[in-house]
RNA sequence: GCCCGGGUGGUGGAACGGUAGACACGCAAGACUUAAAAUCUUGUGAGAGCAAUCUCGUGUGGGUUCGAUUCCCACCUCGGGCACCA
């Protein structure tokens, strides 16, 4: 008898499968298709996360599952290569970040072969390759024709001792991660993309979808549809007037400020002499804050006042103008209306620099705190008495009859930036014409190729690095023939991810992004999983250019994804994220050459439920290669010792079947750690049970040789190596992934007796074996006549008893 | 701060309105061995009892229900996201 021995079978099947071309998706195949995906990965210097591992098994197994059901399955892999990280080495290294890229990819390719992924690697692609971002730049092309594509004055994040752009990431406590120098906001021009425009369809269109409903919640409130009033303030002693957006205009008659974001473009205008110095420095230092930080201030929320007031245009009031850091510019028109009594902010605000609080909405004590709840109108003229809700209508109408005011609604989404001063992107295929303006590159110029050159470290002024090529930068104007400069800013990762699994439907097209007869073949994608933390930015953002192509008539659907799962991450022994720095990380290579890649994706799908963070566990990795080694030894000595022509047992037909639907069930459901659990039992049932003393298998449960098939089959979609090895031991000639996925009979799922409960005031005190059909009344006579419920309700009343069909009977006394 | 999730034995977890702790890890005892490892068998939430059995137990407090880990409210606490990391 041979020993499980992963490392010897692993690379043969692996290969197996590649020559034969299993995993090929057929193009308009006559079976049903399905398409599987994974979000692709970065392919970072630091290799192969076990965290990439705990996706990539699991919709493997969906995959395996598909094609056993019959389907024709389009389960492909890429890489996302176009980014900060191998910019940054690049720079660190002096290694080309094509070359680093190159490297990184050859390494992960040989990473995931090892873990005998089913993956059809005729489709992979690359965004990185002009081939493939020849399309990521004809989509910006549609944006800028169609009018979704513009350009705006953004501040990014810059550090004036290195002289660069700074992602968010790379920004540390307000200071450069590098230098720790402060970091400062710096205006430039940039690339914005309207995505503002589909909000309202990507609210209206998530109903439909099959995502987690933590899901479309997230992206719902990202979105932040919200409908409100726009009131108008008249500044004192001018014609203009600060618009202000609130949800709640029956506080409005409670306005006892107004406070300007620094950034708002009246704020300059509206600082009087004697308050400039003191307003112009705290405009200064709240440049240097990003919104995040700004926003976490809340607490200890800031302000000052600029010298203006303002009309309250419900009573003509004069209000106070403040610039706040905490508002924010880009929502609401970065102007909010001040009202202590009915916010907490704006409690906390006025308590801080002695505003007037006044309550306009009875039902709190403001004198304690803000009361933030619907109530009825108090001090608010002619609106008094009203309800809250009542009230946001009538003083909305009014103000709209005044012409101070009106109805609009407000998203918290915003437009989206598309430039990034780096190399290692995407060139914006824009040609810069001092006579025509911002002229796009035709179509037929397409691709704009990155230059290959060695110069890609930061130009010291916060422009990308291409713009000192001035070989590349120099062209002619499309338009006028002029002499006109090209975009050097390139596009965020997100826009080689926007619409990758369109282009794995037909990856070597040069005439469009893919085939459309392809297209409409392949899309939607059937179930795609990714992290969590996808769930507001990429998943959004692709949604929403998806939505575009089908506007243009580019894609076959309005939304890319019928089905999103998310799995959680994979945490160190300790608890704590994987991190060199920590010293904690488990390199995938070290387990599969240890214990084999079965074991690996076993593990990994038997850790816990698949959506939450779970710490690694050698022990439970152990516990699994353990389970291997059993149900090889088990399925090779049943092969020698079971005798041709033996029945499976009644009892064991039942628990096979049982099985057969819960494992199956459960892959839908992602509930993989109890698919394991459920085939452990199994395998138990039909071995561990019948063993003596010294582990001899001498009264086992038997098992026919075609129910034993089953089990392996069931296994197959989570080890395929070791299914496929017992597989052939049994005799086959042909791969275990050519058979059909097992069927269960629902005659042998319904119980015919079942253990009754038997409760005494909801407390479990008695168990009877009884017909799954007993009627009522025969269940409630047995159990009161049973010996320990006589002991329980002896000399009590009995006042009810609740009988649950198949389950219990619970005796009220 | 805002939005979204979690908190169940020594550990990962199962059950998700109806027997709390499946499965696995760890630990303990035993078998095999000169011995150890490996393997196998048995036990394993806490407390009381020789035992049958009983009491208590799903972050904390309250509520709904014949019955709550599960539903509702408040609180405590841990994690994810917050727009230039991917």
């Amino acid at each position: 008898m041979d020993k499980y021995n992963p490392q010897e079978i692993e690379k043969k099947w692996q290969n197996y499968w590649e020559k034969e071309g299993f995993y090929r998706a057929e193009d308009f195949s006559k079976k049903p298709k399905s398409y599987v995906l994974i979000e692709f990965p970065y392919p970072s210097g630091a290799g192969l996360h076990v965290g990439h591992v705990r996706s990539y098994a699991a919709l493997d197994a969906v995959a395996r599952k598909r094609r056993m059901e019959g389907f024709n399955v389009l389960f492909p892999i890429g890489w996302d290569a176009f980014g900060l990280p191998t910019e940054n080495y690049a720079i660190k290294t002096g290694v080309h970040p094509s070359l680093a890229t190159a490297k990184n990819v050859a390494n992960y390719k040989e990473q995931l072969k090892s873990l005998g992924l089913s993956f059809d690697w005729s489709k992979e692609i690359n965004t990185t390759d002009p081939r493939y971002y020849k399309w990521t730049q004809w989509i910006f092309l549609k944006l800028f024709e169609k009018g979704l594509a513009y350009q705006a004055e953004i501040p990014i994040n810059f550090c004036p001792s290195c002289k660069i752009g700074l992602a968010n990431e790379e920004v540390v406590a307000g200071s450069c991660e590098r230098c720790g120098t402060a970091v400062e906001k710096k205006v430039l021009k940039q690339w914005m993309i309207k995505i503002t425009a589909y909000a309202d369809r990507l609210i209206e269109d998530l109903k439909d979808l099959n995502y987690p409903e933590k899901v479309k919640l997230q992206q719902i409130n990202w979105i932040g549809k919200s409908y409100g009033t726009e009131i108008d303030f008249k500044i004192e002693d001018s014609k203009e007037k600060i618009k202000v957006f609130t949800t709640r205009a029956d506080t409005l008659f409670g306005v006892t400020a107004v406070v300007l974001a620094p950034e708002h473009p009246l704020a300059k205008n509206l600082i009087k002499k004697e308050n400039k110095e003191k307003v112009e420095k705290y405009v200064s230092e709240a440049r240097k804050k990003s919104d995040f930080e700004r926003e976490q201030l809340e607490k200890e929320k800031t302000g000052v006042f600029t010298g203006s007031y303002c009309l309250n245009p419900a009573n003509n009031e004069k209000v106070p103008v403040w610039i706040g850091d905490y508002v924010v510019a880009t929502y609401g028109g970065g102007a909010v209306m001040v009202v202590p009594a009915h916010d907490y902010r704006d409690y906390d605000f006025a308590e801080k620099y002695g505003l007037e609080i006044r309550e306009v909405v009875s039902g709190g004590d403001v004198s304690k705190d803000a009361f933030v709840d619907y109530g009825t109108l108090i001090n608010s003229g002619e609106f008094n008495n009203l309800y809250s809700q009542d009230a946001i209508e009538k003083i909305t109408r009014w103000l709209e009859k005044k012409d101070s005011g009106k109805k609009t609604v407000q998203y918290k989404l915003r437009d989206w930036v598309f430039s990034r001063q780096h190399y290692w992107g995407e060139p914006i295929p824009i040609i810069h014409c001092s006579k025509c303006g911002a002229v796009p590159v035709s179509e037929k110029d397409l691709p704009v190729e990155l230059p290959y050159v060695e110069k890609y470290q930061p130009t010291g002024t916060g422009e990308s690095p291409l713009s000192v090529i001035s070989e590349w930068v120099n062209v002619k104007c499309p338009k006028c023939g002029g002499p006109a400069k090209r975009e050097t800013d390139t596009m965020p990762n997100w826009a080689g991810s926007n619409w990758y699994y369109m282009r794995y439907t037909d990856p070597d097209n040069d005439k469009a992004l893919a085939d459309k007869n392809k297209l409409k073949y392949w899309l939607p994608v059937d179930w795609y999983n990714g992290g969590f933390e996808h769930t507001t930015l990429h998943l959004l953002y692709s949604r929403f250019i998806y939505k575009f192509l089908f506007d243009i008539g580019v894609a076959p659907t309005p939304e890319p994804y019928k089905r999103r799962t998310s799995h959680g991450i994979v945490l160190a022994e300790d608890g704590r994220k994987m991190s060199k720095s920590f010293g904690n990380v488990i390199n995938p290579d070290d387990i599969v050459k240890e214990f084999g890649a079965d074991t690996l994706r076993l593990y990994e799908m038997f850790m816990g439920p698949f959506d939450q963070a779970i710490a690694w566990s050698t022990n439970g990795l152990k516990g699994c290669f353990r389970f291997l080694e059993r149900a090889w030894d088990y399925v090779e000595t049943i092969k020698e010792i079971q005798p041709k022509n033996i029945k499976t047992t009644k009892e064991g037909v039942v628990v096979l079947n049982k099985t057969i639907k819960k494992v199956s069930d459960d892959i839908e459901n992602c509930n993989f750690n109890t698919v394991v659990s459920s085939l452990m039992e199994l395998l138990n049932f039909f071995s561990r049970e019948g063993k003596d003393q010294l582990g001899k298998y001498t009264n086992y449960n038997q098992i026919e040789i075609k129910d034993l098939e089953k089990i392996i089959i069931l296994l197959s979609p989570f080890i395929p190596h070791t299914a496929e090895e017992l597989w052939r031991k049994l005799g086959h000639s042909k791969s275990i992934f050519e058979e059909k996925w097992p069927e269960y009979d629902p005659k042998f799922i319904k119980d015919e007796t079942i253990t009754l409960i038997v409760q005494i005031n909801g407390k479990v005190r008695d168990k009877i074996e009884v017909a799954a059909d007993i009627p009522e009344e025969e269940a409630k006579t047995l159990a009161i006549s049973q010996k320990n419920v006589i002991k329980w309700t002896e000399g009590k009343e009995i006042k009810k008893i609740i009988f649950v069909p198949g389950k219990l009977i619970n005796i009220v006394i």
